[in-house]
DNA sequence: TTGATTGCAAACAATTTGCAATACT
DNA sequence: AGTATTGCAAATTGTTTGCAATCAA
């Protein structure tokens, strides 16, 4: 889990730029595939590495679903983030009530959140109203 | 996702049951191999439907971890739990300013909180500061 | 040169799915 | 009876690993 990196190389320099080049957006090994000049084990290996030095954040996804990665000098890893089960849509939540959210768990209870490894779920403004009549095929994968 | 469930079956219940005798401890569907008798598909069916009929909370572990599963007691629909990653006590966060995040999802965000899907990961007081010198082995799994 | 890193393919683990057999109601 | 559910095995998905070839220092 803890590998150090001793050369510099151009696969793993391609992989952090693109997502310097993305900061707002994060995204699976997968989505690199094709966007990268990288062999997908070594898309995986460098997501790892540069994790572990603190480059990237990883977002764990649920069971099955794919982790993701964001550049980390973003601010995802200190707003909770709210997925909609209805569109699948992910919700950056980076408003001042946040951090008073965060505080109350920290003072009341004792519990410092791991904005990382924590998803909201539950059902965004529009597939509380307008989804009823939707499509029944509401498959989503941001 | 929502199965809906039609006819009551023997293996269903029999894996409720067990779950309702060890509230206090979760499970991954191959912890239930051996315990119930059910084939594994059916396990791994059987948390699903459960789930989303609300009996059963899930939890999901980081990418590769398998997902873990707890029985859901109803008055848990409607507060939000707090997991340990230290030392994987749940907490119920039942106080008054639980309604006010959860009125702010609603109203700033247009967001409705679906508790009984959502969980928040983070460290316990306990975990946050005595951990320091504990032993590294720090694997929790309740 | 020498060890680190890549890439491909095979290995894995968790979970899902097709389908015939079986259990509910 | 008629449909839902089971169970087995095969299929998928996300991710890891072995190992020879390649690259960085």
């Amino acid at each position: 889990m803890a590998e150090k990196t001793t050369y510099r190389t151009r696969q793993r320099d391609e992989i952090l730029r693109f997502f310097d080049e993305h900061r707002d957006r994060c995204f699976s090994a997968r989505d690199l595939v094709g966007q990268v000049d990288a062999g997908e084990a070594t898309i995986f290996r460098a997501l790892s590495t540069l994790t572990n030095e603190g480059k990237l954040k990883k977002f764990t996804g649920g069971s099955g679903e794919s982790a993701h990665y964001q550049f980390n000098a973003s601010e995802c890893a200190l707003h909770i983030h709210l997925k909609c089960r209805g569109c699948g849509q992910l919700i950056h939540m980076d408003c001042a009530f946040m951090k008073e959210i965060l505080a109350h768990f920290k003072n009341e209870h004792a519990f410092t959140v791991d904005c990382g490894q924590t998803v909201i779920y539950g059902l965004c403004g529009e597939c509380t109203g307008e989804n009823i009549h939707s499509s029944e095929e509401e498959h989503y994968h941001d």
